[in-house]
DNA sequence: ATCCTATTATAGGACATCCAATAAATCAGA
DNA sequence: TCTGATTTATTGGATGTCCTATAATAGGAT
């Protein structure tokens, strides 16, 4: 069901991380419940992480103050808090100055 | 001395991964030694790897048929193979499609 | 009440990436 | 030759990300 938009990562090297970072991004957008969080990933990624992976990426960043959880009975809902927000921007920041190269220049075929 | 093009990576997630992609791209721009690698990836990511990090890194890549070796009295001279160049176009390919939306976000500010 | 499903969550193991510390090999210069 | 600088390389430990189980909890349907 998950509308792919994009190839599934390559064998030639490890791509994972910036797992946190990305969540962040996704909350940036509007609140969240945890399926939905591993949709947004899906989608964008071409792989989907499992419980395993995005339960405990949530909890961290709930102890450092970064997004906010309120339980709604089956469902829990994730927002950006003001600090997760500015945390956030500032993280966007890095992550373009640092691999906006590669993007440029792939852009640019 | 290391000219930084790119601020310090943020303290709210963790920017680790990506090593091998980021070392198979540097690489495709020219051949270059263990320092020269990791000068090249300090410049642009903000942190320079530890040889601790590099090497291992390089060992794998090798490993798998994607750079090659070749000794010249005091340094190691790294090569993008054949096969190591359809790798890092691939992967170049992923990781555009998979964070493209971030940095396009971004520009547009 | 009882089932079924969705959702949340943890446990445990694998691996890439990171560092500090240590070491070895080579070259250049005194 | 000895000394110091450069470069390569390994070790060992920490952490984030990833999976496959496994489980708990809550809502809806019968």
């Amino acid at each position: 069901m998950a509308e792919r938009c994009c190839p599934p990562p390559p064998d030639c090297c490890d791509m994972r991380g910036m797992l946190s970072f990305y969540i962040l991004w996704v909350l940036s957008k509007k609140p969240m419940n945890g399926q939905e969080i591993s949709e947004e990933l899906g989608k964008r990624r071409g792989t989907k992480p499992t419980a395993g992976t995005i339960y405990p990426a949530l909890k961290e960043l709930r102890k450092k103050g970064l997004i906010e959880v309120e339980r709604k009975g089956r469902t829990t809902s994730y927002t950006l808090t003001k600090s997760g927000k500015i945390a956030m921007e500032k993280a966007c920041r890095y992550f373009c100055s640092a691999f906006g190269e590669i993007f440029h220049e792939y852009e640019e075929k």
